[in-house]
DNA sequence: TAAATGGCTGACGTTTACGTAAACTGTAAC
DNA sequence: GTTACAGTTTACGTAAACGTCAGCCATTTA
């Protein structure tokens, strides 16, 4: 064992994260000032990102990806937030889990259609261009 | 054959699909206006709906439930509506398509890390909540 | 044919999710 | 130590995607 930083202490700036995930930095603290994140600060009041802090906001990103609006983010990571709390809060945390984890199969689903509504045209206009080109 | 009504002669009022796919009348004539459909009318000016316009109006609420704006569903639909152009106009469509595809299949990958990081938060909870047990 | 019901077109209002700018403070480099 | 850059808060602005009237026409039903 050394003292060296190790990845656990690895930190970042706003700019960093920002950066690294294709966001503003405006956007970031948005996402705080909705309660999605809440990074500690320097003794200069500056914000600084753990790792965890990170994975956070990617997890709010695919969310957003899906549909999500922000929201139901908070309350998907309001799940998370429950963890040292009394039973019932867990239970209930659970069953919102459940509900999204069968939401999320259903846009398994319909992404499969989305992507068959695509190729279907997809084949049209190959058929399409085919017969253009014999026309020709 | 006879000259009973078709399943293909089908039509609807608009009421009639903002109950079938659970939207307001607004949004659709919304999506009107934002050049997504264009249902014919009756002598007395009124929106008929086919099937097929039906099926449009799904694909765009499929779309939206994967986050893709109505701007990104339009130019989708443009990529059928260029049907009987030139060849130019489908080989771009076509690579639209393709790039739809793309992502597609990246949101695929997503949802599934979606999906982990709920079972994960599933898996701490229930290991909290056996614990909160064994202590009383 | 009158009344109720549904549809039509504006037009303004609202919510969500940030963008942008101002005015100030902290930090790094010279 | 000062200049330049990065970060902070506060506040107003904005685009997308509708909601919600209002005032008028069409259609069905008693």
């Amino acid at each position: 064992m050394t003292d060296t930083k190790s990845k656990h202490d690895q930190t970042y700036t706003i700019s960093q994260i920002a950066d690294a995930l294709d966001i503003s930095t405006r956007t970031i603290r948005f996402y705080e000032e909705k309660g999605l994140i809440l990074p500690k600060r320097t003794a200069g009041n500056q914000r600084i990102y753990t790792p965890r802090n990170m994975a956070r906001l990617k997890l709010i990103l695919r969310g957003k990806r899906f549909g999500f609006s922000l929201e139901e983010i908070s309350e998907m990571i309001g799940m998370a937030a429950a963890n040292l709390n009394e039973v019932e809060q867990i239970e209930k945390s659970l069953k919102f889990g459940d509900t999204k984890l069968k939401e999320i199969k259903e846009r398994k689903k319909e992404l499969e259609l989305l992507e068959q509504d695509i190729l279907a045209t997809r084949q049209k206009l190959i058929k399409r261009i085919t017969q253009l080109n014999r026309e020709q």
